[in-house]
DNA sequence: TACGGTCAACGTACGATGTACGTAAGGTGT
DNA sequence: ACACCTTACGTACATCGTACGTTGACCGTA
């Protein structure tokens, strides 16, 4: 029996194995055994299956919100939950990215953000503006760094001596960090800003 | 005379006008009167357009940086003429954005920025990582941006409404700030970010 | 003037994609 | 036994990127 389960299920699996690009209905079906034109039975188009498949996703967001702790480690682990999810689903989580898929994760994550930023002690507006800001951050850090890696991919293999090699009188900076320029550590670097993030937060006016 | 440069500015024009997705090579020859196929003696596949889309947005990026000005204001407008790009060419942003087109901006903004960061006394390694930090926020912002503005027109007419009405039980927050959550000021909601980020980065220890 | 070569533009054609629409087969209630 | 509904299927079409061969205008040389 066909369902829509078995169908975002497959095109998760997909995904995941092959890659967003490989997403087509008939690959879907292909996957199942089955023809194309059953999978319309149960989804609509494809954009419902890219809804279902952003709501699988995300759905495996686990939010334990300790209400006892420091707003700053809360504010924290709601942000890695997100992480975590990213690092189970890259490719599906960079599908719903850059597709912007619709709302696919609900109001339960917004709740907590903004029960987070009350117990901190902003204001509404404030917590409203600054949650924006650190979904901004999260989204641009996920998108980065697929950008990073696929770039490293695609330059040969010596890209620091690439960068090392330029006119040191155009690009001082670029040269003398070659190295820390083509050097890739996605959690340091996502942890980093992270950090700058709640920091700054720590720091305004309440 | 068919060229290169004509080519690529009726297919920024194309998708300024008429969004990304009506890009395709016979749209793009349509726009200049041309048989689909004449575009391949000046453009080898659709990647190598969108790379000169990518290429045509950002050079148009000015980067007048004073270096006698503070470091935080230097570092602002740094990121705002990134911001100034996205919002005269919002959808070709948005394609080069989703799309992870191969680096389309050079080496010069990362100089400048890795110079900025110099002159405010962070070490190479630090600066680096910073400046990740805030071309994550700056992706991700404009991301965000236009997820918004999709969703708020996507969402009926009366969005504050249906989150107002919503269980205050279940979701105390999401009602208490309806009106908050589907009210929009890009540029607000930007410079509060920049702001939070630049002050943060202040605050570091160097 | 005639000719051979170069090159920009074109037309045809193919495989892949999403999906509208009609068909068939098996189960269920009367 | 018969009508009906559900579930899967096959055919068909528009649209996409693009490989490949053809055409026709131009130009230097004989």
């Amino acid at each position: 029996m066909l369902t829509r389960e078995r169908i975002v299920g497959a095109a998760v699996a997909l995904v995941e194995r092959d890659g967003a690009d490989a997403l087509s209905m008939r690959a879907v079906a292909g996957e199942l055994g089955v023809a194309v034109m059953s999978l319309y039975n149960h989804v609509p188009n494809k954009a419902a299956l890219l809804r279902g498949i952003a709501e699988n996703t995300m759905e495996s967001l686990d939010l334990p919100d300790d209400g006892r702790l420091d707003w700053r480690q809360r504010a924290r682990e709601l942000i890695r939950a997100f992480r975590r999810v990213a690092r189970e689903y890259p490719h599906c989580t960079n599908l719903i990215v850059t597709h912007s898929v619709e709302v696919p994760f609900g109001l339960k994550p917004v709740e907590h953000g903004l029960a987070i930023a009350h117990d901190a002690g902003f204001d509404g507006p404030t917590s409203v503006r600054l949650m924006r800001a650190i979904i901004a951050y999260a989204l641009g850090a996920q998108l980065r760094e697929t950008d990073m890696v696929k770039m490293l991919d695609s330059l040969p293999a010596d890209a620091a001596g690439a960068f090392a090699e330029l006119d040191p009188a155009r690009f001082p900076r670029v040269t003398a960090l070659a190295k820390e320029l083509t050097e890739h550590d996605p959690d340091t670097d996502f942890e980093f800003g992270l950090d700058l993030f709640i920091n700054a937060l720590d720091a305004l006016p309440r």
